[in-house]
DNA sequence: GAGTGGTCTAGACCACTTA
DNA sequence: AAGTGGTCTAGACCACTCC
């Protein structure tokens, strides 16, 4: 019986020979889409879909009528991928450690919030809980995230879950399965207590990324606003033209 | 002699119809697949890459067992979509007009660069045409270009090309297309002649995008680095969890 | 159970590149 | 002419949601 391959395990097959440098020529190109095919068993379909993830994300690029190539990239270092990104950058990237140095939760009305999501509004009254997390990178500060959650939605958010990934927290905890986010990136000026942190004088900037964040089923459930140190923080992006 | 639809023209007639608003019900749910393949006959793998770029580019979502459905978004007024990005947003967006107020280009060595590509070296005497534009966005400054393009690629730029789009000009002129961009972005701190131009003061701060640019065949044609004023400056990001 | 989107197969033809 | 990726069809089964 051979192995039965899906497209995710499909996908990371590929990537895994990629990285091990098994599968592409001296050149950098991979065997034929009919090569693929017959050696993983597998449809042009699903091989198609692999290499469309791929291909999305920068890993290799295809030129019709010549074939598939590794498209060799930057060292990400100190970069977030978005591709790579889940909720508010909660992921430990490749041997680094991201920590949750101080916490802070209220519940505050919509009146006293400093920004808001993109395309909804809510009533003065409506209630959030607020959530305040100052991080560090390898022990250096390096971002704070300030997010409100609506607590219809999320329910009470535990101390714990604070110093972890919200993220896994909502998934695993709550049930709650988040399904996309839109994402505003901008440059803005730093108050004096978050200039403190970042052992910057107030007025220095930042690069922040606001996001909303909806349910699989479309329901607003989260907004925030993170501040990275400018100092360090570089957003990776790969972007493939002519679709 | 029915309509043929190819994918492309297909997307577009679904933004359409979504945007006069004659597709979806009063709750933003648009018809089932087998619906639409029915009406505009077309295959559900041709229907479903549609839908999947308005997916990816968040037009909507879609939700297994249920349904799909529109999801609006924010107002993109003075924000950069990513999604729909050219070279180094050379894009005229909607009712807005991006103009070069003045123009430098000169060859310079490898080794006056002040910055360089991820993930490509070279010799210190290699040649490149480097250009600097100074753009306003509705008569105000908006954003200063720097780049430096491989003059064995591009060859001569003439001079109206950089009063244009640079996308279009290689596009058009010299039959080079750009395949993919790896683009970097960051924050940092305006010198004195950039910030003069904002009329902001020495060492505030910028949102930059670094771009690394490749032709279709996955050569490097130009890196370029784009400085935005930081206080009209919002880049747009849609991203899909669950892939 | 009926209807929805998600995955996957087999096969065809087209557009492009290389020789 | 042969080989490559790009597009598209027809059909099947699965996972999930709703009634």
């Amino acid at each position: 019986m051979q192995k039965q391959w899906d497209i995710d395990s499909l996908t990371a097959d590929i990537v895994k020979r990629i990285k091990k440098q098994t599968l592409a020529d001296k050149n950098g190109k991979l065997p034929s889409e009919r090569k693929l095919m017959a050696y993983y068993n597998v449809s042009r379909y699903a091989l198609r879909q692999a290499l469309g993830k791929l291909s999305k994300n920068g890993y290799i690029y295809q030129i019709q009528g010549r074939g598939s190539y590794i498209h060799e990239h930057h060292d990400q270092t100190n970069s977030i991928n978005q591709s790579d990104l889940g909720f508010t950058e909660d992921l430990a990237r490749e041997g680094k450690s991201i920590q949750t140095v101080s916490a802070f939760q209220r519940i505050v009305p919509f009146s006293e919030i400093d920004f808001s999501p993109g395309n909804q509004q809510f009533s003065d009254d409506q209630l959030f809980v607020e959530i305040e997390r100052f991080r560090t990178l390898e022990n250096k500060p390096y971002l704070v995230e300030h997010s409100y959650y609506l607590p219809e939605i999320v329910g009470e958010i535990s101390e714990e879950a604070m110093y972890g990934s919200m993220f896994d927290y909502l998934s695993k905890e709550k049930g709650l399965t988040v399904g996309f986010i839109d994402k505003f990136i901008r440059c803005e000026l730093l108050t004096e207590s978050y200039a403190t942190f970042f052992h910057l004088e107030t007025n220095m900037p930042s690069l922040t990324v606001r996001d909303d964040s909806y349910l699989r089923e479309g329901e607003l459930v989260a907004f925030s606003k993170v501040y990275y140190d400018y100092r360090d923080a570089t957003l990776f992006m790969h972007k493939k033209l002519l679709e």
